[in-house]
DNA sequence: ATAAAATAGTTGCAATTGCAACAGACAATT
DNA sequence: AATTGTCTGTTGCAATTGCAACTATTTTAT
């Protein structure tokens, strides 16, 4: 759970008076599911109840790219993909999932009704995954590998509150997020230990910054 | 203009309406000048009625990069530029510009009092906002220079409705944009020139993909 | 009108990164 | 229990990219 998630920015009640205004309905999905795909007539967009998911990018030549990942709380689908894009978008589970599903249409223009805490949900929703696409632009713009990482280790600290923090995807992941080679990230990462900038083990990482 | 544009998505009444229920101001700016600062106490936003803007960003190692663009009709400032961050942003006029200026909680807040069309227009503000932000990771992602350009031309296809067009920023700029060097990215566009891959004069590009 | 600054275009060289190909650890499947 | 597959970790080598440095051209400022 982080700071940009709904479960935490919105209280359980108007979550449930709202999940029930959108027919909203819980599925389970199984590891490696393919949740979305981009040429999916319906809007639909879920909430992570339980699991982890990842919107990936393939592009014409084969490249993978983690376009962002959704721990509990976190909202994705229709609307909250590329759309206009060059690149094939899927949305994956990545372990066995828990998630609410229901239209963004239906999301976006129930508020138009009567209810104002909707909006403000709406709003709450929206800003969060404005944010969290900017995050990632910030740490695509470093120019080097280790600038991508160091500028991914602090946002992670921030997000999680602590100088230590369990990455929340495999390294091979962490790899196509940050669209560099997973080899040669490791390799990063293995000087930077050197260098005692961080502590790594595995997906735990510390990171004090100076 | 382009289809982000939220002088194309919303009529002039509308737009002249929501300007004086948010006392907006125009204000002008000269070519050079820092517009807005991530210091700044205010919560302003603006909107591009003439000129070129940008939106960077200064790493701590010194590198600039270019995270967003605005033309006429985009908008920009407070609430659409990254907050949490590593790096330190700047809102600057690369051209002398006109900008309406308005309060972001204000915009967002305003429409709970009774106006349907100022909701419907903050969800086209956001929204375009956040499909731009997500086509610049689409195209971040590219694990080459040529891959880069390749989606940043596919996209200004789609934008301008047209295999050519001009590139609204300087090619300096276009390669903070997409975060690389600038006499590598030269090279490149020198290669593809000569693959016949693309048509390149100065800033115009003809690109007929395939 | 002239000087200064910014942009475009080029290139050699060095550093970084990606690729390929491993091995070992761990998890999942049959 | 054995096998398959995924993930971590490593390394040599090649390709790409970044850096530095320069010229030419255009734009801006004095």
């Amino acid at each position: 759970m982080n700071k940009y998630s709904i479960l935490n920015n919105v209280n359980q009640n108007d979550f449930t008076e709202i999940s029930l205004c959108l027919s909203a309905e819980t599925r389970s999905f199984s590891k490696n599911d393919i949740i979305m795909r981009q040429t999916d007539e319906n809007d639909n967009v879920g909430i992570v109840k339980k699991g982890l998911i990842c919107l990936i990018s393939i592009s014409e030549d084969g490249e993978k790219s983690i376009i962002d990942y959704y721990e509990r709380g976190s909202i994705f689908g229709k609307g909250f993909t590329p759309d206009s894009c060059v690149n094939l978008h899927y949305i994956i589970a990545k372990e066995d999932c828990e998630v609410t599903l229901f239209s963004y249409s239906r999301l976006m223009s129930c508020c138009s009704n009567n209810c104002e805490k909707h909006r403000e949900i709406i709003n709450t929703i929206i800003i969060n995954s404005f944010k969290r696409c900017q995050m990632h632009i910030d740490i695509l713009t470093g120019r080097s590998i280790r600038r991508k990482l160091i500028t991914y280790f602090r946002y992670m600290k921030e997000l999680k509150g602590n100088d230590s923090f369990d990455i929340p995807v495999s390294l091979s992941d962490l790899a196509d997020y940050l669209s560099v080679d997973r080899s040669a990230m490791m390799r990063e990462i293995k000087k930077m230990k050197n260098e005692n900038i961080i502590i790594a083990n595995g997906g735990r990482i510390t990171f004090s910054d100076i």
